[in-house]
DNA sequence: TCTTGAACCTCTAGTCACTAGAGACATTAC
DNA sequence: GTAATGTCTCTAGTGACTAGAGGTTCAAGA
């Protein structure tokens, strides 16, 4: 049995962003001492460190606790559990195109600009207010 | 001149969040009628588009304030702003990096599973459970 | 056993960039 | 003139935490 720190040690989850998961139901109430602090044991770190890394994935809370039923429900099958992932991956495909879209235009904006006065014609700004110069839409 | 309906078309921003770029300083406020609506010309226009375009490109309310001090200001030089354009870009490519990774994991844990009851060993959350099965950390 | 200081508790409020809703007033088209 | 649509302000909610206040408990050393 360890202190809500030592989870966070090991987890290397923030002790408040425990007790957030806890009232937010992805945790289990912890056991508490007769002091009223927070014990756990190995189940708590396990799932702590499920939680965790889905979250590294970017998956939701609201996720993460539809993984956790099922889980909790052996009986299922492992669709739903797949259906998550898969979405999920299409999630974050979509958030790549859009970031190598704006790497490109950033990368063609911050090079417009060597250091003469504003006034003139600076790249960045004009880049920001002349949708034009784009190259492709967004 | 036009009511903030008629920008909100124009520009794709929506009219709340247009109400609240002006609360936040992005936006001079707006001229009114007789009636108190708003009302808005050609300039009102084109500060709002640059301030979607930039958003669009990720740049936080706060740096849009930046940029939009340095507008106002031609004397400085434009480095500052030219800066507030590399960090963006190195905020994306750090961003793109993760995703890249996540990419790579969330492939291989969807392709795990075919519908077999999740007691068996479902893929998806025994990938979630256990760290080791990723290839690289994260 | 006592003391001290770190760790813990709950609760409230703040973050960012909006979004939603209530209830009242203005404008526009017919 | 009336009805429908648009606009106003204000408050509160979103997601996933984070920070701080003010108080209590624990563990280690004297």
């Amino acid at each position: 049995m360890f202190s809500i720190g030592e989870l966070s040690k090991r987890t290397k989850v923030k002790v408040p962003t425990i007790r957030y998961y806890e009232e937010m139901g992805l945790l289990a109430e912890a056991e508490r001492t007769s002091g009223n602090q927070r014990r756990y044991d190995k189940d708590g770190l396990e799932r702590l460190s499920f939680i965790r890394h889905a979250r590294d994935l970017g998956f939701s809370i609201e996720a993460i606790s539809s993984l956790i039923e099922l889980q909790e429900h052996p009986d299922r099958s492992c669709e739903a559990a797949t259906d998550i992932a898969v979405s999920q991956l299409a999630d974050v495909r979509e958030k790549m195109k859009r970031l190598k879209l704006l790497e490109k235009e950033l990368t063609r904006i911050s090079k417009g600009c060597d250091g003469h006065g504003i006034s003139e014609d600076c790249y960045v700004l004009a880049s920001l207010a002349d949708h034009e110069l784009c190259e492709r839409d967004h």
